[in-house]
DNA sequence: TCCCTTAACGCAATTTCTTAGCGTTAGGCG
DNA sequence: CGCCTAACGCTAAGAAATTGCGTTAAGGGA
């Protein structure tokens, strides 16, 4: 579900807002296992048959809200070098996914395929690294390739949130770009 | 739940057995989303409350059939080189983990921390590089850092099937580890 | 501007799933 | 062989999910 509204004004977006605000806000106090669709309704002031309808289950919902989340507001910084850059956003990626909720929303997204909410969020990170990559580009460094940089620093970040298996601390990250320049 | 059994034997492990090889037949049959606790539990000939009460919920059951799935039960083929063997092992991994049912398990795997599902999975992979590292060193091979080998070929392998950005075909997965040699 | 169409919602009844109490069965040990 | 109790079955109560139907309010057209 979470298809896109037919209707995107009104009563409609503003169900929609609200209910994204409430889960939010759950997500913050409590587990997730713990959170049902009822519960949601009643905070956002909606009946639940609202939700089961527009989102189709928790499982749903709970991507589209992930999915909504990850969605970049603004390029990534522009700190003046390809590297720094690279560095400054694989830091801020595990800064925001290796929390306990961040690590929710990415086995949320993943665990569903309702409106390619995986895909969808892999893109969030293929633009970003394009955005970098032409930044690079016309400051006249030799840029990087997208799918490199995927392989060789998002999917290591990403392998050790997901399965817990080390630390992924600032350092770690900095010396997996460190590698991803020494090609 | 899927806690070790106090009793592991007679009708405790006939009952655990039953119940995976239904989850593994259902999971064949329908969508993961389609598998409901009273489902299993009619099939398999026991009563829900079994399943709830032994398992906790159906994601702890399905983590659980998932975690005994992906469990080895023999060590990876012995090819007589390093590369190749390595070679061998990641491509029964993709064979294995990018189908529909295979990739379901990985997601249900990594959506619980119930008994560290993830962790456990982690640590088959581990098992089974440290395994083709020794014999590597005992052929009189250069051998390889494991943790490296998981940035490196695990990794991105994982990444793609999860997010599913791009085939990981056996063209792939060899330029994976090709890679990884040129270091 | 006002009306018409219909997507999206609320309400309530029904069905299905989940939880919990309690008695019964059957491992495992002395 | 017999005791102890983990684990199961049964059942009833409670919570969540589904569905039909009437109502509300976007969004488009006259």
């Amino acid at each position: 579900m979470a298809r896109e509204m037919v209707r995107q004004g009104g009563r409609s977006a503003r169900i929609q807002a609200e209910v994204h605000r409430t889960v939010n806000e759950l997500l913050k106090e409590m587990d997730r296992g713990a959170i049902t669709v009822p519960m949601v309704a009643e905070r956002a002031g909606v009946t639940p048959s609202t939700i089961y309808r527009r989102w189709g289950d928790l499982s749903d919902l709970l991507a589209d809200v992930a999915v909504a989340r990850l969605r970049p507001v603004a390029d990534p910084e522009d700190t003046g070098a390809m590297r720094s850059d690279l560095e400054a956003f694989v830091l801020q990626y595990v800064e925001e996914m290796s929390s306990r909720v961040g690590r929710q929303m990415l086995s949320d997204v993943l665990g569903t395929w309702e409106g390619d909410a995986a895909g969808q969020c892999c893109q969030f990170t293929y633009q970003h690294l394009e955005t970098m990559r032409e930044r690079a580009l016309q400051r006249g460094e030799q840029a990087f390739d997208v799918s490199e940089a995927i392989d060789f620093i998002m999917a290591p970040v990403v392998y050790h949130i997901l399965f817990g298996d080390r630390e992924v601390t600032p350092d770690y990250c900095r010396s997996v770009v460190r590698r991803f320049f020494r090609t």
